[in-house]
DNA sequence: CTTCATGCAAATAATTTGCAGTAAG
DNA sequence: CTTACTGCAAATTATTTGCATGAAG
């Protein structure tokens, strides 16, 4: 991703340089809550206020730009929009990786009676470093 | 389930009333937040305060006896402890049900060099009844 | 220009803590 | 008895709101 003001713009957001900030902090952290965007974006925009970032997050989730990732014990994180995808979350270092969901696992999950909007999977573990440390 | 006060000495925690309350208060509603679990219990103790079900749900999950629900954009549900499962989530009525995670799901996620130790999945969209209504 | 976003301060909501009294084992 | 739990009130933390000013389109 690179051109958050059109992604702005696509969705009828204007584009403000705490938006397009927000999001670029976002996507280079791929996942990260509320807390660490602002201590992030204060650096360079001194006078930021933690309230732009709640209210920004919000319209930005309504409008699909980014995704919530609830998670266990902590605050949301956030995610730019994309595929339904999978989250590999490293119990001990906390890193979150994506990986897709593949064509044999989405197979398995389609439910009767049931009609699947969007899926959310999230596999707690340790990653491959974590595991050499051990 | 049935004998809470079992569950909890097996996992070292004196049973008290206010223990096997809140577990019943989650084991009759499958998945329930803490405001829903004090209005519950207010009515039958009248004198149980919001602190005591915060601390007990923290030392009962502590210990393994429930799991927290991250939800997106609601507070987080709790439900008694058991084995991995998937939650079908109705974003029209708020139900969310259970199934179990067959065998060529649970395949189809193993990933290279993620040691996986717990899986959380949740589907999001329609169940039956609001189709029906729709 | 007009509309909507920002930033501040204040308000509200959510969660945690300290401690004296009480119940479990 | 002894240890740990409860309930209350107070403290802290998280989130939302109102409004005057400023920026985007």
């Amino acid at each position: 991703m690179t051109n958050y003001i059109a992604l702005l713009k696509e969705n009828d957001l204007k584009a403000t340089i705490q938006r397009t900030s927000i999001l670029r902090s976002i996507d280079r952290a791929g996942h990260i809550n509320i807390d660490d965007i602002y201590e992030q974006l204060k650096e360079e925009y001194p006078t930021l206020s933690l309230a732009t970032i709640y209210k920004n997050i919000i319209v930005m989730q309504e409008s699909n730009v980014i995704i919530e990732v609830p998670m266990n014990g902590q605050k949301s994180k956030y995610e730019l929009k994309k595929d339904d995808h999978i989250h590999l979350i490293c119990q001990v270092c906390g890193e979150i990786q994506d990986r897709e969901i593949t064509p044999q696992t989405k197979e398995t999950l389609v439910i009767e009676n049931f009609q699947l909007s969007s899926s959310q999977i999230n596999l707690y573990g340790q990653c491959q470093q974590c595991q050499r440390h051990a």
